[in-house]
DNA sequence: ATAGGTTTTGTCAAGCTTTTGTACAT
DNA sequence: ATGTACAAAAGCTTGACAAAACCTAT
């Protein structure tokens, strides 16, 4: 694949460290590279030159000669394998968290897509992002982490999350009401398990942050989900709540989750906990349910 | 729709705030306006007038020449055509409303991929979604909207919106950093404002909800950012911050932004007022820019 | 898509942070921009000019040389920000059209990401891919554009399309068989009514193209699914199969889509037809599978 | 690595014209 | 109200310049 040639001899220089004069030495002695000229006779070079200087460092570092490295890297046109390609993922994930931590939002992304191209989105869930935001959680409360870096980082994902989450409301599966109760504002995990139930064939209302517990009361008449499920970080929000959680229990299966959600606490309320990560929880809610068909085809909304 | 023309010069300039010396030079040299003659020769304009002089001073706003912000004004005609389709937008908006206080995710989100299909960015900000914003956060407070729907609403909103914003710390303009001060959740609007922000070329870093000043004081001089801009729908939560608010202004240009911000408030802080409403804040800010002061020099290798 | 010009050159480096003494340079030295005049001479940009401004600054910010800098935003192989006045959509479709007929293949992925980014995959989908694929289809044939051109395009779009599709095996709805008949090719179509059904809440297995009429048959023996699904760009492949199709038909619900699919044809086979685009089709065999009428919400629809 | 020459590129200046808001006389 | 005048701001062209980046050859 070649580029056309529009680096100056300087700024290759600069991405590859090897100095101009070097290269023009490397270029005249062994022809690793064979730049073409502006109009006032500047070599031009092209991505793949770049290449091939990676190329000759390798060697190089390798311990060969200068001529034998410049011979390889101009016959076997060797790409330049950084890590194993097994390694690929956590590389992209370190990548992800680097950036997080740098404001970059472009790498973000970028490190994002890459990750959402190679794994599924149990193992995108699973094995990045919650074990990351974890982390982050651990690293904030360590003080490691800033408060922007970490509002930062929340909003790069949440936005990434509800771009995956869109259109989860519709379909034929079962119906679950998600929500943080009053003073939680934590709701990245419950949206992590929005997403993998919702993969799972679920259909998802998420109301998300801060959400008293009579309003969701009230919309449960209304919209008669399967399943209700509140989340919080802390133990806090859900015992504050426990009289009127109770009463939401007696009309709807509602299920506690996050690291607020305690096993004492879910039997006072009389709800189910679901301890485990979201996407394990996720699964077991599913399998619980009907394993194979759908209880109900409620309709979906029309359009 | 043409009015019988019945406005004096004078009154022309005080609606407008143009002077009556130059309404007739506009006329005069663009033929912007083509006022009626009284019986003894006096001017008189229709509303359409009105509305053409408005388009002027828009067009003037976003720093075109009066030559060219006249051609605009006669050529577009704005009014006559987007009446056509504001007939369609008006009933996608009306969907969307719809949707969201039913809860209805699917729906939600066809009308908004049509209102994207048919609108302008600055158009569905202005006028679609802050507009409803602006309604929701009134019917909550008038209680004819439960909370749970005002969260369902917000986050699908919140989703699309994070969505658009994608890529958005990309490229080479100025540099914007964003936050709400401790206690403030509402960032829709700063949203928003990122996003006009944006398509008029500046580079945004996003920090959201509930972010303590001295954490953005602490970027500030790692980011450099060329503008802070801080919004907050009460006035309490700047207040609060107010010393801190200070002493963040005395290093960087501040904004205050958001219902809760007063002028009062910004001249104690040291900051500018952001009053109107986010794209045409975006606008000034932007304008308010020097000409010819790049800050950013050719050839910044850095990422 | 260019816009009228009518900015003049201090607004364009207003909004750029180039010098006017800049913008005239690289005007003379390198053709990047070619404004129009107004009556007196002066130069007057357009948008589009704006943005090879950006994407200028954006190569050199990597370390070209201005020359180069310059070749490559006149190639335009990199597109910035989107500031124009057209409205969000039709931009960036517009990109991912001239990507794909250029070979530019990360372009191509960059619109991609962007359309996904702002839009649902249904309006995705229907609003641009399938016209686009019509579109191409019929350009093929009068000969518009090269063989290569058409496999390029199709080869992008089918890798981006089944990477949305990973794990739509899985979950608890009802289940479809998706292939295409012995000798048929076209399989995007089927795959973009995968995804529609997917996101309805199906589970999809996909046979794809030229998949011989038993060996669907044995699958079905296996899998159990709810449907299956056959479609054919041209009524050929259908017909030759027909025996076959009548003997799978009787043992599970057969329909047959795309525009080789004829009501005689569906009729014969004793299969039902999709006559629509695979969007609608994908919800009216929801919509059918079940056929409870939604429920509808109260709550204040009016603010 | 150094020396001596060339190309590239951002910036500036001088002298003149156009554009545009405001002012003034009739 | 009209017409003319005017001055500040913003542009135009040509030409030049100097620093940075490159070149070749020793």
């Amino acid at each position: 694949m070649s580029t056309a040639p529009h680096l100056r001899i300087g700024e290759v220089s600069r991405r590859t460290g090897v100095s101009v004069d070097l290269l023009r030495a490397w270029e005249k002695r062994y022809g690793v590279l064979s730049p073409g000229r502006s109009e006032g006779g500047f070599r031009l070079y092209s991505e793949d030159d770049v290449e091939r200087v990676r190329a000759m460092q390798v060697h190089l570092g390798q311990g060969l000669a200068a001529a034998q490295a410049a011979r390889l890297a101009l016959e076997s046109e060797v790409r330049v394998v950084s890590s194993g390609s097994a390694d690929l993922v956590s590389r992209d994930r370190a990548e992800l968290e680097e950036a997080l931590a740098l404001f970059a939002e472009v790498r973000a992304n970028a490190a994002f897509d890459r990750l959402l191209a190679t794994l599924t989105l149990d193992a995108l869930l699973t094995d990045v992002l919650l074990p990351y935001l974890h982390d982050l959680g651990d690293a904030w409360e360590r003080g490691d982490v800033t408060v922007a870096q970490e509002h930062f980082a929340s909003n790069i994902i949440r936005g990434r999350l509800l771009g995956l989450a869109r259109g989860w409301g519709a379909g034929v599966g079962p119906h679950a009401l998600l929500a943080c109760p009053p003073g939680e504002l934590h709701d990245l995990g419950l949206i992590a398990f929005g997403l993998a139930l919702r993969s799972r064939g679920w259909r998802i209302t998420f109301l998300g942050q801060d959400t008293p517990i009579p309003s969701v009361q009230e919309h449960v008449r209304v919209l008669q989900p399967d399943s209700v499920v509140l989340a919080a970080a802390e133990a806090g929000p859900l015992n504050d709540s426990l009289p009127e959680l109770r009463e939401l229990a007696a009309g709807v299966p509602v299920s506690l989750a996050g690291a607020g959600a305690t096993a004492s606490l879910a039997r006072e309320a009389g709800a189910t906990l679901l301890s485990g990560d979201p996407i394990a929880e996720a699964q077991r809610l599913t399998n619980g349910r009907a394993p194979g068909s759908p209880k109900t085809a409620p309709g979906s909304p029309k359009t």
